[in-house]
RNA sequence: GCCUCUGUAGCUCAGUCGGUAGAGCAGGGGACUGAAAAUCCCCGUGUCGAUGGUUCGAUUCCGUCCGGAGGCA
């Protein structure tokens, strides 16, 4: 336990203020940001995926953040990857790491050190799957993952055809199932000493405002020629199509429907995908929510961090 | 002023040849081990516009009234 590094994540919400808060944290105790987001890592795609302006990355130096064309993959084992890298090198040099997104997997995934198998390359293994769903449908697909994997068919459902293909592509690539992936990819402790701020909201309405509220920010901002380079580029930005903040603004270049349903629809699908992030968070075991809508977030976060880190970088508490 | 259409869940609309209703979306809850900003699961009582009438029984048929849309003058 001694040994372990300290970490402190702040997770929540789209649009809950995490990254005002990473900031804060950061200048405060001397931190570097690692951001836990599957988006901000793509260069070039700044104002819809909501990264920290150029002045605001000047205040602490983050990692994880532009570094990938938006051609190229990422998922869930790069970001534990180089994350842990990440947290090794700020860690070294003194300094506190402060991981801060929303993407509930990549940041469970990191907190609890989960081992992902080798795996060879994917793509062709991949193709066949897809082509025997075309071909035969789900229900034959979930025939296959059953006799491969009869435990995790019970907790997949049916219609979730991608983790049935997911299921079964793993074990077509590793020879060993799902079950025995899960199974084998938990360390006996978790790696990190964190510290785990979640940053919620006692009115939902009031999340719901703010996220409406940015998105017509990301308007004035320019967000419309980013969607139009992901619109042209759609077929080879695999991962980032996927974006909330430009595959809403498809129909619009489409000629299909107007700018106006395109903000709706883009404020609309932020809110649900707010509400799958709670979801997520709430089930996280530790997370100590601050309400934003109700509390000063900053300073009793600040108070947290100073608790934890054991150590008061800039001097006194503001409250005195 | 006359004629036609229309008023059903927060929204868009089905439907009931008369036995008090159901989809999609929204909303709520949940799942999540290499696409996760993805993917998937569960949750539907609402004076069926108001009011009279016919009827054992009306949201459904008839009358009147009040909204809304269109047409003719």
């Amino acid at each position: 336990m001694a040994d372990k590094k300290k970490i402190v994540v702040i997770c929540g919400p789209t649009a809950s203020g995490k990254t005002g808060l990473a900031l804060e944290i950061a200048k405060r105790f001397d931190g570097e940001i690692i951001s836990a987001d599957s988006m901000q890592i793509y260069k070039g795609l700044d104002i819809g995926t909501a990264k920290a302006t150029r002045q605001e990355q000047r205040i602490a130096r983050h990692h994880l953040v532009d570094i990938l064309s938006p051609e190229q993959p990422y998922n869930a084992q790069l970001f534990v990857q180089m994350a842990s890298r990440a947290i090794e090198d700020i860690s070294s040099r003194g300094k506190l790491p402060i991981i801060a997104g929303g993407t509930g997997l990549y940041i469970e995934s990191l907190l609890n050190g989960i081992k992902f198998s080798r795996q060879p390359d994917n793509t062709a293994v991949k193709e066949k799957i897809q082509k025997i769903y075309e071909e035969k449908g789900g229900q034959y697909l979930y025939s296959l993952l059953q006799e491969i994997d009869p435990d995790y068919a019970a907790k997949v459902h049916p219609n979730n055809v991608i983790r049935v293909m997911r299921a079964i592509e793993i074990y077509h690539l590793t020879g060993r199932n799902m079950s025995y992936q899960i199974a084998n990819s938990r360390p006996v402790s978790k790696p990190y000493d964190s510290l785990i701020i979640g940053l919620g909201f006692k009115d939902r309405n009031k999340l719901y405002e703010n996220i409406n509220r940015r998105v017509d920010i990301m308007m004035s901002l320019g967000i419309l020629p980013e969607a139009e380079y992901v619109y042209k580029n759609k077929d080879k930005f695999k991962t980032c199509v996927n974006a909330i903040g430009y595959k809403e603004f498809f129909g619009y270049f489409d000629g299909t429907s107007t700018l106006e349903e395109c903000v709706e629809k883009l404020k609309q699908a932020s809110r649900n995908y707010a509400k799958r992030q709670m979801t997520w968070f709430n089930r996280m075991d530790d997370v100590n929510w601050l309400f934003a809508d109700e509390t000063d977030c900053r300073q009793a976060a600040v108070d947290m961090v100073n608790r934890f880190t054991g150590r008061c970088i800039n001097g006194k508490s503001e409250n005195q």
